[in-house]
DNA sequence: TACACGTTGTGTATGGTATACACAGGGTAT
DNA sequence: ATACCCTGTGTATACCATACACAACGTGTA
């Protein structure tokens, strides 16, 4: 049954059975993981290599790969440790709105706690643990509505990216800040600088009325702000779900 | 005026003035930059290191750094050069709707033939030719709309964000297989399989019901259909923006 | 008690990466 | 003729993942 698991999935299926083995002392997955995760927390994934990890743990670099394969098996425990559904996500009775709502507030909120999730490759979290839990989580809110199965799941997916991609500009951003030293503000002020004086209304002529009709105003003057823009996006996104849902019944 | 861009903008935007000073023989930053997209279409992002760019011009290493300030404006100029909007994007006299479909569509198109954009930190290609007409033509197609600029470039940010983040799975997709010499659908098959042993019924119960209901039984046969699953959500994104305008005029 | 073996950690070596820096050759301007 | 700049080269540094041989130690068996 389970012996036919793609290799990777195994070990991440495996501790729930056989619970309670943690050894005493030296090392073992679960403390390089949790190293890592800090590593990767504090200063993103390109702050995790072998040698840092083993480092922090007071051992030598080659003594992790006693217990992990390569670096991209402990990528993938990071990242199943760090993506849990948080225990606040318990909503018995809400709409589907409001449910799917709170599940992608919900990844916001795990994503800027670990920024760096949004770099692991997607394929890397499929099969694991807490992906099937997210996955769970956001079916259960859709329960009510008529959709069939599948396209329930193509609306998880969907919301699950936009969520997603919010993450990776986010990360963008306060990585370059971070590289360039930057006050927040400075580098979205100097864009819209940079912006109004490219803007030729020859070339870009409906980019010229939207500079000068205020586009660009809000960032001009200070900071971006991801968090309203994600709330907006998000708000067509399950408008457009509400058509299809109203569409099908 | 322009004397005042971030420092990277100034190399991009100054050929347009300064054209035909192509050097007859040795090394440009053109040649360099259309070397390293080759690399990069055929190979991906990683393909791309200065040896391997240097190597297969016939110079050194260290000869790049010589138009290169790194490896970073190295990748700008990737970006700005390979993602530019193709000629065939001409459509005067289209509705919104079918011109924002037309630009997603595209984009997609682009970012087949260069996998690897969708790899640029977002920070980067900011203020770039390529990006500011591509922003330019999302803005026209969305000209006959109430919406206010504001909102016009939310939109088109959200658009953009869609057609990127499908092409980042897509890109691990392939990048995965690759990786494990698998055939296309393997991967998929696979997944399906470990998902329907470990869709445990009490812990996952909503999943355990969608997997019954054939949420993955087509992805399970065979491969997985991004092409299709991209204009499913894409039509859902584009309902929500047509409630978005219809609630404004 | 003695010995073999498996587990775990270490040290060294290989080949890859970006890039700092000193140098050399050739063309041009003075 | 000389000075200088532009371009390309060679070397060195500091990382990175990881293959491989070895050592220490605990445990089961003879």
């Amino acid at each position: 049954m389970t012996s036919e698991l793609p290799p990777g999935l195994h070990r991440l299926w495996a501790p729930e059975q056989a619970a309670g083995s943690e050894p005493r002392l030296g090392l073992s997955l679960r403390r390089i993981v949790a190293a890592a995760i800090e590593l990767a927390d504090a200063g993103g994934l390109d702050a995790v290599s072998m040698s840092r990890v083993a480092q922090r743990l007071g051992y030598t670099t080659m003594s992790l790969y006693r217990h992990v394969a390569n670096k991209n098996e402990l990528l993938v425990h990071m990242y199943d440790t760090a993506w849990q559904v948080p225990s606040t996500l318990d909503d018995p009775g809400a709409d589907w709105r409001t449910g799917l709502q709170r599940w992608c507030t919900a990844q916001r909120t795990v994503l800027r706690e670990h920024p760096w999730l949004e770099r692991v490759r997607v394929t890397e979290g499929m099969g694991t643990p807490s992906q099937l839990a997210w996955l769970d989580r956001g079916l259960r809110a859709l329960a009510g509505t008529p959709l069939p199965e599948r396209e329930k799941t193509q609306v998880l997916l969907m919301l699950n990216g936009y969520v997603l991609w919010g993450a990776r500009v986010l990360a963008d951003f306060t990585q370059t800040e971070r590289e360039h030293d930057d006050t927040v503000g400075r580098m979205a002020s100097g864009y819209v600088a940079a912006l109004r004086t490219l803007a030729d209304p020859v070339r870009f002529p409906a980019l010229r009325r939207a500079v000068d009709g205020g586009a660009f105003d809000a960032a001009g003057a200070g900071r971006f702000d991801f968090d309203t823009d994600f709330l907006f996006g998000l708000d067509r996104v399950l408008d457009g779900i509400e058509r299809l849902i109203a569409d099908q019944a």
